[in-house]
DNA sequence: GGGCCGAGCCAC
DNA sequence: AAACGTGGCTCGGCCC
């Protein structure tokens, strides 16, 4: 406790030494000093968060000797310094550069190249053992300076004089500091990084940052009024099994409590489980929990009728009218905010709203729209998971499947059970799919017996057979979940790394926590692998729009899923160049394994 | 009235 | 309720 209030006071140092720049003249004068610098450090200050609705107010840029803020109020013209901003050298150094790329770019028409992230790299050096990457948690770390957050507070505070543009002595001095530490944070992070051989998938992140950037930029239009109809026409039929519900439990209620319930209101709350246990109590039908595993094997007709009311409600509450209120005024489209590097396996994850969670249906997907005049290309790599698992493993049985087009599973069926094509059954089928899935999240077999409906003795049996086929599959399985735990990491073929806290031997969980690592270890080379591709093919297709000068834009993308939209007469050409670049993508890591995608044009979202 | 957490459930 | 990798959203319920 003393140790982290000690920790909590700001360290009192020098005086931070900064110019203020109030007028063009003198921003002119110092620019070929930013540009004959090798790196530059980069932050701005505004009053929000929406590059669309904020106001710039400053823009700090540091060598590693001299560091100037400038006053965006009285230097409105960025010119002198535009260049360098742009040029990919010198190097940007910048704490989550997606912001102050949107910022500039909106606000000034300026687009940042040549960026490190430190964010980014803070990541990438710490994937999986934590997730402290502020700049307040970099400085501490990397310099052992406490920055002071509540002075960075005031900006954005509209009771602070700073949010309209007027700063005192000490916003300034902070403003400045946080562009002047860029340059030590880099150089140590930059060690560590090639120590590490993070090198290439910094490189990637770091030119993926623009990319990102300009999709959340460029948005999605959703259809609103096909979307609310949508909604309505689901409200109908949760009211309509809620009242059906209440009907059927309203006598119960009465007999058993009757001065808490009254007038017209419900007799439950279907939403509160603990209201629910109860009401199932009262029913004389006995549950340990309403989660949808339990309920589906009540016989009940309450459980049944649940488990509807919950489908629509879950439906309407996360992806109703709450979605069509992170429409942005301004643009009059949705902006996701995409996390480069959202999971710790590499993939994005994406919030307000979270379009990689949009149900597949396509009553949903297709109110996802293309802006008018122009057409959505939605384009997917297929069973690419399954083909980085054959990329690994190197199976031939699994490689040749890929190599000759075949159904995968359809394929696995015919090697497992001794069959011909023909031969192969539904049920043959869906077991070889269920363990080529389950394998790849490290499913054992009492999970694969109750996902294909078997005893857990049936499971280990097709288990043997699977893997007296594919046995290249079940030694790279086994070795990938036996290095995470040795070596402390696993790392995808670009070399990305997720780290593993070891468990000590004698802890009294160890055997459920080394589990829980070696299924981590087998998963994320897969999962990590497929984010490097899609990644990679993110950047590629910006590169390619941009030298065809196409006014085509990405929209988003969905782990193995890219979504761009074009104008519609050139929508067939962009939808092919998607194609290739995609499949150029997978090349450069895939050696071996052929990659499929799947491409659709159309005026909505397609699955 | 805001923060946090677990339950439950949507995606790949 | 288990069971299996990666996330985010909404809700009820609890705390301060």
């Amino acid at each position: 406790m003393p140790d982290s209030a000690v920790a909590e006071q700001p360290k009192v140092d020098a005086k931070i030494d900064y110019e203020l720049i109030e007028d063009a003249s003198r921003l002119a004068e110092i620019a070929p000093e930013l540009e004959a610098s090798r790196t530059v450090g980069v932050d701005t200050e505004g009053n929000s968060l929406d590059p669309f609705n904020a106001k710039l107010m400053l823009l700090q840029l540091s060598t590693p000797t001299k560091t100037f803020v400038i006053d965006l109020a009285k230097v409105t013209d960025l010119t002198p310094i535009k260049h360098i901003l742009e040029a990919p050298r010198p190097m940007k150094i910048i704490q989550n550069a997606k912001f102050d790329y949107s910022m500039l770019k909106i606000q000034k028409g300026i687009t940042i190249a040549g960026i490190y992230d430190t964010m980014v790299a803070e990541r990438l050096l710490t994937n999986g053992i934590s997730r402290e990457i502020s700049l307040r948690a970099i400085a501490k770390k990397y310099l052992g300076l406490t920055l002071d957050k509540t002075i960075r507070e005031t900006f954005t505070d509209p009771k602070s004089m700073a949010a309209y543009g007027r700063f005192n002595e000490e916003q300034l001095a902070y403003a400045a500091r946080d562009a002047q530490i860029m340059h030590e944070i880099f150089a140590k992070q930059l060690r560590k990084l090639q120590e590490h051989d993070l090198m290439e998938v910094a490189k990637l992140e770091f030119q993926l940052t623009p990319v990102v950037a300009d999709m959340e930029l460029h948005g999605v239009l959703i259809d609103t009024k096909k979307w609310r109809e949508h909604i309505a026409n689901m409200q109908l039929e949760r009211d309509r099994i809620n009242q059906e519900i209440q009907a059927d439990l309203k006598p119960l209620s009465r007999h058993i409590q009757v001065d808490l319930f009254g007038g017209e209101d419900d007799v439950i709350n279907l939403d509160s489980p603990s209201q629910l246990l109860d009401a199932f109590q009262k029913l004389g039908v006995n549950v340990t929990s309403t989660g949808e595993a339990v309920l589906k094997t009540v016989d009940h007709p309450l459980a049944k009728k649940i488990l509807d009311y919950r489908g629509y409600e879950k439906l309407i509450s996360a992806f109703g009218e709450s979605l069509l209120g992170k429409i942005n005024p301004v643009t009059g489209r949705l902006h996701p905010d995409f996390l480069q590097l959202g999971a710790d396996t590499g993939r994005f994850a994406c919030s307000n709203p979270n379009l990689q969670q949009i149900p597949q249906d396509a009553s949903f997907r297709n109110c996802f729209i293309a802006s008018p005049g122009y057409k959505m290309i939605t384009a997917d790599y297929s069973q690419i998971e399954l083909r980085i698992m054959a990329e690994f493993s190197q199976d031939p049985t699994f490689l040749k499947s890929f190599a000759d087009d075949a159904d995968l599973h359809t394929m696995t069926a015919i090697n497992m059970f001794k069959v011909t094509e023909d031969q192969v059954d539904k049920r043959m089928r869906t077991a070889a799919k269920t363990i080529n899935f389950g394998l790849m999240y490290g499913r054992g077999p009492g999970a694969i017996a109750i996902q294909i409906g078997t005893t857990v003795d049936e499971a280990k049996e097709l288990l043997a057979i699977y893997f007296k086929s594919y046995s290249g599959v079940k030694k790279w399985l086994d070795k990938a979940g036996q290095d995470a735990l040795k070596l402390g990491y696993a790392k995808t073929v670009l070399g990305r790394k997720r780290w593993f806290e070891q468990p000590p031997k004698d802890h009294p969980d160890y055997l459920k926590l080394a589990g829980s690592i070696e299924r981590q270890g087998k998963n994320m080379p897969i999962q990590g692998t497929n984010a490097d591709i899609t990644k990679y093919a993110l950047i590629y297709i910006a590169q390619r729009f941009k030298k065809e000068g196409w006014d085509a834009h990405l929209t988003h993308t969905v782990h193995d899923e890219i979504v761009a939209e074009a104008p519609a007469e050139i929508a067939e050409a962009a939808a092919q160049a998607v194609e290739e670049e995609m499949l150029r993508a997978a090349d450069k890591l895939l050696g071996t394994v052929s990659t499929k995608v799947d491409v659709h044009t159309a005026d909505y979202w397609e699955k």
